[in-house]
DNA sequence: CCATTGCTTTGACATATGTCAACATAGGCG
DNA sequence: CGCCTATGTTGACATATGTCAAAGCAATGG
């Protein structure tokens, strides 16, 4: 155990999926699942929404805390939905609100991607 | 053609353009910027290409070695376009063919953007 | 010069996407 | 129950996107 691994990653929402960007070309497969993890990003007012819920104390807010950003409320929860759909966010009700978390594996499956070739 | 209207994923070569993911929610701006670079890789045929490019020897890729994505060459040309124009990719003719590499910061950019907290 | 090969641009089109207003649903409270 | 607040869903619509065929450029080699 001398080493913080990922492969719990695998198993969460957000699949094992790929490879670092740079090891070798994307499968057709890989490729689409990981586009759409980017895809989900790839919009500002879920980017906001995403960074939001991920800097939030505890690791989770309620929509209230992190609806303005500039759009409508049924937006936002539209946005929101994409993000869950996507296996970025989870969501859980409690009481009147809603609380949104990021899925624990997302930062460490995309950060997997983006491991830097010893160059 | 040297250089292409960009959107920089960094900021002058120096600062990148947005923090960790989770360490504040985005501005609006920081938003559209980091948005747009995700927006590039959120299509399947343009992750390929990229990854294509990115692991290919010499850090270059011809047009001719990675248009093999199953759509036609004008699909492919159009997507490498995106990702020149996302500042993903650079490209440069050399006779007959066209070579395309990545953007050299654009990989630390995106694994500063992906940094785990301490937590 | 013309033909050929490699890549880009243009034009057209079907589909996907982001947005809001209006409506629906869930839970708390009097 | 009935009202109020917090979110989600639906429907409609303008715009963006991905795709290909056809035409356009660029370099190379007859």
């Amino acid at each position: 155990m001398s080493t913080t691994r990922q492969l719990q990653v695998l198993q969460s929402g957000v699949e094992p999926c790929c490879p670092p960007l740079t090891e070798r070309p994307f499968t057709a497969v890989e490729a689409e699942r990981a586009a759409a993890m980017f895809k989900a990003l790839g919009d500002p007012v879920r980017l906001r929404l995403f960074t939001a819920v991920a800097s939030h104390e505890n690791g989770e807010a309620c929509v209230c805390d992190i609806s303005d950003v500039g759009v409508s409320q049924p937006t936002v929860s539209h946005h929101l939905k994409k993000l869950k759909e996507a296996g970025l966010l989870t969501s859980e009700r409690r009481g009147t609100w809603v609380f949104y978390r990021v899925e624990p594996s997302v930062l460490a499956a995309m950060s997997h991607l983006f491991a830097i070739p010893a160059t």
